[in-house]
DNA sequence: GTGGTCTAGACCACA
DNA sequence: GTGGTCTAGACCACG
């Protein structure tokens, strides 16, 4: 279901939020869906509900999933992106991180937007969320 | 001379070794350019000398810097970008990350690959460094 | 009829009881009328008996309405507000609280002051129960 | 210093979150200035770290304080309000029930506006944030 | 059944 | 020393 590397050093609970905001990416998880429990996650992940807990509650924070008191949790309907000056500065500083390292490895540019838009094809990104 | 941000979630080392590997993209720093004493910019910087000097053993690892023991610590003049499997997959791992995050803030393939374009052009990214 | 949002952190049977406190103020519900009984409103607005019958009782204990065995639930004739300090602390507490907000949301006294007198007239909130 | 009630139903962690807000707000704790550690606070009121760690977290989320990793917790120097549709629904939804409760209680109009003046006041709540 | 909170105690990275 | 993460296990409110 979800990829976890339990030796990572990217924490668990951040690993899940990518994996799951993935998963709904490439269609896997739809909007309306019910995720799995807290506990029925954790038990086939063999990683502690209170660890996964977290990730939800992140995800919920994003509006990305919402949770039905009693009833579970949900991907969001009507997730819509909202401009986010902080987010984006943050995106770029990571973008020109991973640029410079990309470059210390020896890519030149052609190469990097090959890699880049290899990347954005097996995620499924295309022509934006509206 | 370098921007470091305290606040920010990434370490100060991290964000030392970064702006280091930017200063030499962009030419600010030249192949035997010799770099401020550990003091020196623990002081500049008002950071603990303990962090510089692990952002400088970090440099020294990745063979980017070199110390000669009693003379300083210099720009390598033979930075040769080296295959390396384990550097390349968190390259990859990090570029998805980074793309999902864009995906999730609004931006689509075209905005994405521009903002890429124009973040290499400010970083001086070429035709790669053999 | 009742606006209750499934998705909102406060739980269900609250909402309800709040709504229908509402009603009750600005007249939609005039004293002596009779309640849709718990099962047709449960599945009017699609929500388990269980928690329709929560909010009764709820409404029941604050004796804002009353269950003639065997003729329905009605809207006391007679709610007297009654002395309550435990309920008059919860009240400031409450109150404190979203002041303390407002003002990390920017709003200054006189705003405040402003938002609660339009609330208040749209409640119907005028010179007291007696 | 911070006055927390383990026996009330509303979570520790957010009692812990308005205290500190409120510590803020009436001068008590001045921007810049450090926050107990996790450790210490949690020894002095009797409650686990984690918990006092997630109070702090929310702090940060919400820009109130922000953490200098290895050197603490510490009240931000530049809050300012920033536009948030989605908490002004939510403070005009508690204070729509506030409002209620305190009809119910018997205060009408002008007893209200008078509480709500007393308790800005209390607060210090003034001319707004700018 | 669901998620939300809390405790106890452990380990780690950072400065 | 600081905060950040994780586990184990418990209890509670809600529907």
């Amino acid at each position: 279901m979800f990829n976890i590397d339990q030796r990572s050093s990217t924490p668990i609970y951040q690993q899940l939020v990518q994996e799951i905001k993935e998963a709904i990416l490439r269609g896997a998880l739809q909007p309306g869906d019910k995720l799995p429990s807290v506990r029925d996650l954790a038990s086939r992940l063999t990683i502690n509900p209170n660890t996964i807990q977290k990730s939800y509650q992140e995800l919920e924070r994003q509006k990305v999933i919402e949770t039905l008191r009693g009833k579970g949790t949900f991907v969001c309907l009507d997730y819509q992106a909202r401009e986010d000056k902080e987010k984006m500065r943050e995106l770029k500083e990571n973008l020109r991180k991973t640029l410079v390292e990309a470059h210390y490895l020896g890519l030149d540019q052609e190469r990097i937007v090959k890699l880049v838009r290899q990347l954005m094809q097996e995620l499924g990104i295309g022509e934006g969320l509206e």
